[in-house]
DNA sequence: CATTAATTTCGGTATAATCCGAAAAAACAG
DNA sequence: CTGTTTTTTCGGATTATACCGAAATTAATG
């Protein structure tokens, strides 16, 4: 069974309140800070151990990371479960994030500002100010 | 009186969904909005009537608006109330925002983990391979 | 298949964030 | 100083989010 030091649990409860403070769920930011921070891939039930929480949630949470790319599941001969990792490199995790968040938030936005200039073409209105912003957005 | 039209209204709407999933009030994101979008200064009352909020939502909200320095009060002749403006260089805005993210959040969290890296040295755990990922995070 | 192990789904509860409105405070005018 | 306008503070209600645990589902074993 994993063990956490101190230092570890200070640095986990730290990471997950930057991260809920960054819209991301704090025990997705904790168990994320784990299996960063744990040399070995950890099963679900370790993780939920470690960190005190439902089984239910860390499974929900790592398949949120999952999503993400951040978690790597391997496995181990004779045992079924399965076994999560992290990458460490701390730079391609930050990458991973703000291409994901791009993906998923910053390109729909962009893709909704222009059907809003097109909108406010074709309804005429006097709105030279707005469209002029909203292209501003677009670059 | 400032009159929205329908593609403000979805603009202003939208940005605010997208604040709240960034970790940003989803109201203080409407308010910036707003001030964006409207060529002319705005008064806290027309803020307020503009978006359906209470009079002292907008006031918290553009207090903090004004801590982050994204919002410019300017003042006419014969009228007292404030009106305020933002900047329309959206690359500016971002600047911005990130800038203070990183002096408000990311400096504290490094200090922090400069502090943990001490604490295990002392302690004089096995902790090598911690030590190595908060180094990492370190740069 | 049947049994057991492992994981996920889901409804409800607890917790936290948001927002309102009344009241206080501050700023200004006469 | 007094009355009026404008802004801010703050307690509490509302809403949204996070989390748990039981039950259902899936996967593996013999």
């Amino acid at each position: 069974m994993v063990e956490l030091t101190p230092v570890m649990k200070k640095i986990i409860l730290h990471w997950g309140e930057m991260g809920s403070s960054w819209g991301i769920n704090r025990t997705v930011a904790q168990i994320y800070a784990l299996l960063y921070l744990t040399p070995d891939p950890l099963t679900a039930d370790e993780i939920s151990a470690c960190l005190s929480l439902a089984r239910s949630t860390v499974s929900t949470g790592l398949h949120e990371l999952h999503g993400w790319g951040l978690v790597k599941v391997e496995h181990v001969l004779g045992d079924r479960r399965d076994h999560f990792t992290t990458m460490n490199d701390i730079w391609e995790i930050f990458r991973v994030i703000l291409d994901e968040r791009k993906r998923r938030e910053i390109d729909p936005t962009l893709e909704f500002l222009q059907e809003s200039v097109q909108e406010m073409r074709v309804q005429d209105a006097d709105q030279e100010y707005v469209e002029e912003r909203v292209n501003d957005m677009l670059e």
